[in-house]
DNA sequence: TAGTGGTCTAGACCACTTT
DNA sequence: AAGTGGTCTAGACCACTAT
């Protein structure tokens, strides 16, 4: 393993594990020079491509600082949290509250194009960052399309990877709204008060038609969407 | 100007320009110290940031390349509000707040990639749709590339308008989240409480840099996101 | 074999922040 | 004044690609 990659190795496991929480500061480049015999170039590296991830925060003559959790993601990929996550050098679990078959209500039969009181299937799934919920995943999902939807351990592949290995994508529509969150949602997010909410709405569609409907929030305190275009001519 | 960002410069006008096409080489780091009379490292490093920023491909043993041009590039494009808010067969009007010269505060500077305490022009402006404000645009501008921005009649044209026409885009940057409007804000949108917002930063880039930096904070009980995506096999 | 990108060194000077 | 990050140099060795 090249040397800048095993001291951003060691720098992730101190953040990952808390043992570095928001805001401490983390070695500075002639302590890491140092501490892993390497020049100051090569321990710049490792320090600059984390704060080009967005774990750290580098400030000029103050030093190097953890950064505060506000988790971004791309909104030009459909992503998989988990593998968001993973790549902020975060812990990722997820929690299951709801899997089951139920009868479409008028509102989910018309985003999956079946008919009313079909039965299609519903799961809400929370999805932690380190101990912090930062998506509440509510999914119906077409069993004609995805029979076995119900049957799969979510807490180890998240729905997004499944239902993309059976039926692959070839079209998605996004609604994204701000929002004061329900009840329910709350709950979920573990918040105590309300707070404003970033709900993105999402159908999916395979070449057999909607495969799913889903509503993702996440607390706005803990989440940016961000993305990044570049523009040709022509 | 840092070393590493004049060629950047230089090549990214190759590449903006068209001169350069997709799949196009460029100029070896090799070359390119020799050009500039700079060490190797100088002239990777800006290699290396165009390849981070996805504009070129380098691959080992072979060369850099000028990167194909990414699909999707509609899903968020860039739209002018008043255009939306016509297409959606209501009345759109302007009201502008605020239209002047001030000292950029560290933060600003930053994200306009100027030095600290530069001039730079600010100005806010709220959207109208029919009688309902959507949209406070709080924006700045950088006065070296867009120097006559104060001196425009921003309710006959929109900023977005009127800066395409200048400073054609060749980037852009977007983070979006869920906020609880700030006091002004709210005065803005006419909000008698505190209701969810979705507020979008964006950063935009012309051939000549950075050209302005703008926070667009919609109220959530009046303003969807809305994307469409389709996908191509291979 | 010549050229390219990937990694690394051991210095250097600067602007900035903190003490 | 001491420490930090930002930039830069002039070398070096390596693995890989193209010819």
């Amino acid at each position: 393993m090249a040397k800048f990659s095993a001291i951003k190795q060691h720098l992730y496991r101190k953040i990952a594990s808390g043992e570095w929480p928001e805001h401490h500061p983390v070695s500075s480049e002639n302590a890491l020079s140092q501490q892993f015999s390497v020049s100051r170039m090569t321990a710049r590296r490792a320090l600059q491509e984390l704060a080009d991830e967005g774990l750290v925060i580098r400030s000029k003559g103050s030093g190097t600082y953890v950064a505060p959790i506000k988790s971004q993601t791309s909104f030009m990929a459909i992503r998989n949290i988990a593998d968001e996550v993973r790549e902020r050098g975060h812990k990722y679990h997820a929690v299951v509250h709801t899997m089951r078959q139920e009868q479409a209500t008028a509102n989910v039969a018309e985003f999956l194009q079946l008919p009313a009181n079909t039965p299609v299937y519903h799961s809400v799934i929370t999805h932690y960052e380190n101990h912090d919920p930062v998506q509440v995943e509510e999914r119906w999902v077409n069993p004609k399309i995805v029979p076995k939807y119900t049957s799969q351990d979510f807490t180890k592949v998240t729905p997004h990877e499944y239902l993309s290995s059976v039926a692959p994508l070839t079209e998605a529509s996004h609604q994204i709204e701000a929002i004061a969150p329900v009840e329910h949602v709350m709950h979920w997010l573990k918040l105590e008060k309300p707070e404003p909410c970033l709900r993105i709405q999402r159908r999916t569609w395979s070449e057999s038609g909607v495969v799913t409907y889903a509503l993702l929030t996440h607390p706005g305190s803990r989440f940016v969407l961000g993305g990044h275009l570049t523009f040709k001519k022509n």
